[in-house]
DNA sequence: TGTACATCAGTGAACGCGCGTTCACTGATGTAC
DNA sequence: TGTACATCAGTGAACGCGCGTTCACTGATGTAC
């Protein structure tokens, strides 16, 4: 039995929740990748952990409740995932690397497909900061926007605890939406049935 | 009671059906804005227009033939809403007018929120040229892409029967993708909560 | 070390609900002579 | 113009299925003395 570094310091009973917790979320991710939010099922989960549906309740107070958990986990992994790589054209790279692996938890963090699912509640706010800390890291400062939106961008920033100035949060958060634009158009499928590739046309914005 | 103009020539039962029809797509459009695709249920629909359930099935084959006939006329109402804009920014503010206008069928259209649903049809695919074209004629042509991207590129544009050069079709299209991220991005709230203005963003784009 | 007690995981039954789709049928609308 | 017939819209019952969530309860695990 391998333990991850969380749960040494556990009472036998606390240690045993937080596997079980994470073999239903991993059960959950399952489905969410084969039929999307809908598909993410009290009672299928538990049905595939060999558990009566009821049981799942000791360890989630809901869906809702389950559901969030995905999404906090889905940030803090998108910012694993571009921590490190160095610069710019790698963090884009690094970017599309983990939405094409796993389009179903990309999904889940920049498109609402859950209906009566508020996706942007504080918390959900405050796990998706370490992502757009990284793409300010490794961004050069572009132009100087006009003086109504620097305002909002320096209050962004302020609001955050980063001392950035206004031309380097625009230039992180342009390049934001454009590999946004680009990678969950190519989720979607747009791109494969234009028969362009996609790896050529990021190439091209970076 | 006023006809539209297809429906003059035809036979009162012909004409009957295609009320009909609209009244249904109508029912469904409601059910697509306030719970998404989840939501458009066939025995809901049935409810709102006081009639049975199996009634439905003398209009449209299932559900999936519903959704498909609300995805066609999205790409066409979009198109009508890009064409005659004008200039490259008058098109751009329009796609995003369109999109704020009515989230639910901008999504329907760019996102796949329906499991088992082939959002890439032949059908669909054609019917997605339109509103492709209109940004082909308004974008100045941009930089001379990389040979394998360009030969991608005149290959897409000639299955199109559309003689388009590469440095045209690639502006057309990151204009594309560059305008998706933005607006995508705030259909799903994410400028909102960063207390940033989209149509700022927008405008610093263009 | 043994016993009494508290905590907690998991069960099975139940509630109330919704869904897409089929089928045999009734009654109204249109068509042909 | 009237009659016989075909077409078609809509019904109601049924099939088989799934869902999230609650509740009272059993049995095992851990804790305190």
């Amino acid at each position: 039995v391998v333990l991850s570094t969380e749960e040494v310091g556990m009472a036998p009973r606390d240690r045993y929740r937080a596997q079980v917790r994470e073999e239903v979320k991993q059960a959950a991710l399952r489905q969410l990748a084969s039929g999307g939010p809908p598909a993410v099922s009290v009672n299928a989960i538990a049905r595939e952990l060999g558990v009566s549906g009821p049981a799942l309740y000791r360890y989630f107070a809901n869906r809702d409740d389950l559901l969030t958990e995905l999404t906090l986990d889905a940030y803090d992994d998108l910012a694993d995932a571009l921590t490190g790589a160095g610069d710019l054209p790698a963090t884009a790279r690094a970017y599309r690397a983990w939405a094409l692996a796993q389009p179903h938890r990309y999904r889940l963090l920049f498109a609402v497909a859950v209906p009566g699912f508020d996706a942007h509640t504080e918390r959900l706010v405050a796990a998706s900061q370490r992502s757009m800390d990284v793409l300010l890291a490794v961004v050069p400062p572009g132009p100087r926007p006009p003086p109504a939106l620097a305002a909002q961008l320096t209050a962004w920033a302020a609001r955050r605890g980063l001392d950035t100035t206004a031309p380097a949060a625009l230039a992180a958060v342009r390049l934001w939406w454009r590999i946004h634009g680009l990678v969950s158009l190519e989720i979607d499928g747009n791109w494969a049935s234009m028969d362009l590739d996609p790896a050529l046309l990021l190439e091209l914005e970076l």
